[in-house]
DNA sequence: CGGTTTTGCACAAACGTTTGCACACCTCAG
DNA sequence: CTGAGGTGTGCAAACGTTTGTGCAAAACCG
């Protein structure tokens, strides 16, 4: 790495200042043409390339978006990373990627990381583990602009992006009661997730607005660890009137949900139907999908979180002037 | 972002000189303890983080190792990139990750972009669509240290850490002639990549150790999509002699294939067995999962990659001195 | 041809750090 | 008392850019 071409060596070589030199690379007018010529000839001869270090400090701005999620292999977040690449790509903004692995600690330090690499902007969503906001409002207090995504916690004067998960829920419910299913367990997250009490709220509305009891034996939480999944599906079967259909808080818990059916004899779908909310892409490939699918355009979630960041980072929205974005969630029919 | 607190800023208020507030915060023997508290205490009061940037530009190092692979949301990379991370983490270095969407001209633009940024060392995993490494020698001729890994390209002279994909089809293809079947087909991948010979020599020899013909209308290969996959499964099944046994490419062409199957009113692994390369985590999801997949140690090629990485960058290895890394991979039963 | 405008370039400061060097003071040994 | 060594701090340069300003020469205008 020693060695490298600056601006500086090229204007000893043509006998010329640093700053023309500079100019010269940006096509300034006040440069002859013969110069400017010149310059790029030989910065093409040596393959300069500008120092981004170097200019971003000189400029006083990055060009950088942070962009902090639990996990990436989680198709979600993979797909919510590529809605905001396409618009940051557009702008000439790099997206810097970073994981809590959904540990409080770790999301705590990596927006300190973020505030010193003076990053221009920040796009978050929580690990499971945080519980408080303190280390966001720092960041917010450094007047970094902030747009929180999917995973959003609560009291926060922050933009925001987030799909609509209690009409995904209420919808897939309605969805089952209408297709005749009288006994409709729900199999949520835990507690601590807002993602958990939109799909209770949306299950209960549609329970009631069909006219079906609430019955809390047929909800069930579980922290979406497969072995306490198991665990809550075995006492919704084990119980004396079991359900005819379960909404469970994601694909994977569906998946490990309907492992346990199999070991009951149960057919999926058949004699227990099940609807999931998407962040799989493999429903295809199963022998046995959820029915239905509550899709939460993750794709779109990271367009639109990452138009707001940029709208703020130049300008066009106040920060004070708070977006909270909420999309339609898109219930896909799959069986029957 | 106006009104970042730098080192100045500490050194106005206390009056005393920036380099003073600096070496303090580095509790530089030379500093007096009663300033070295001052300047501690004020820089935690007012906030202070240092400017990365500027740091970056002093030092003539970023401590960034810039990742670039085809697609993150592939479980395969997901896996790659914690590996890297523990690692890079412990040594204090960032990873930033970039996408090249397996599309040749935008893992040029992005090896352009982390020479810009002078990132301390690259990582890459090249693109389906990449025929050629000029590319990639014009950022070893610029002396950053790069090492290759998974999808490696012939004729290059860097560090390299792969999986052996030969001896893992091998053992797949002999597994399953263990198992009695006598028609094992191969799904392969396109000719271009590197990962398809491999399979194909790994298959070759197994068959040939045990005694079974190389019959050209068993071996097929397509582009990884899923039209393709079921034009080449079609053509197998359609033909006289089915096998009875068939070795995928990797997870996806299998689901693909299987699907074909069940078209054709086959039970998957009984009627014909299937073998896979891993790169889904969801094998233990599907009702018929692959009977036996050939797990590749993404995490563990992640970790040596870094590892060999850092030690050059720490000039614990020569550049000069190649490293070439192959890790054994691992049949894993599943089925019987 | 005198004056104004334009053209082409260099100088220097700035961005926020780090660090070699100088310097003043203080201490202590001889 | 003198010199050596230690201690605490400041100055200034440097990293590689960008950009405001200044200035000379060239070009233009009437």
């Amino acid at each position: 790495m020693k060695d490298v071409v600056t601006i500086k060596e090229i204007a000893r070589q043509l006998n010329v200042s640093p700053s023309t030199v500079s100019r010269a690379l940006q096509n300034h007018p006040r440069i002859s043409a013969y110069t400017r010529d010149a310059v790029h000839a030989l910065a093409d001869q040596l393959k300069y390339l500008p120092s981004t270090t170097a200019r971003n400090l000189q400029r006083g701005r990055t060009g950088v978006i942070g962009m902090v999620l639990p996990e990436i292999r989680e198709n979600f977040f993979s797909e919510v990373i590529n809605g905001v690449e396409e618009l940051a790509f557009e702008h000439h903004m790099t997206v810097a990627l970073y994981q809590s692995h959904d540990r409080f600690d770790r999301e705590k330090q990596i927006l300190t990381v973020l505030a010193s690499n003076r990053v221009d902007g920040v796009l978050l969503s929580v690990a499971k583990e945080t519980q408080q906001i303190h280390h966001i409002q720092e960041v917010l207090d450094r007047q970094i602009p902030l747009v929180l995504f999917d995973r959003i916690p609560p009291h926060i004067a922050a933009h925001q992006v987030e799909c609509n998960m209690e009409k995904g829920a209420y919808e897939a419910t309605k969805w089952l009661a209408r297709r005749g299913h009288r006994r409709i367990a729900l199999l949520n997250g835990p507690h601590a997730l807002i993602a958990s009490e939109e799909r209770y709220r949306g299950y209960i509305t549609a329970l009631v607005e069909e006219g079906l009891p609430v019955e809390n034996a047929l909800i069930k939480r579980s922290d979406l660890t497969t072995p306490e999944t198991a665990l809550k599906m075995n006492q919704l079967l084990s119980s004396t009137t079991r359900p005819d259909a379960v909404l469970t808080f994601n694909d994977y818990v569906a998946l490990d949900a309907m492992q346990v059916c199999r070991n009951y004899g149960l057919v999926v779908n058949r004699d227990i139907a099940f609807v999931s909310f998407a962040n799989l892409p493999l429903n295809t490939y199963l022998e046995h999908p959820p029915l239905a699918s509550v899709e939460q355009h993750p794709y779109q979630i990271g367009f639109m979180a990452a138009e707001i960041l940029l709208n703020v980072i130049n300008g066009k929205i106040a920060p004070t002037d708070l977006q909270k974005v909420i999309l339609e969630p898109e219930l896909v029919i799959r069986g029957q």
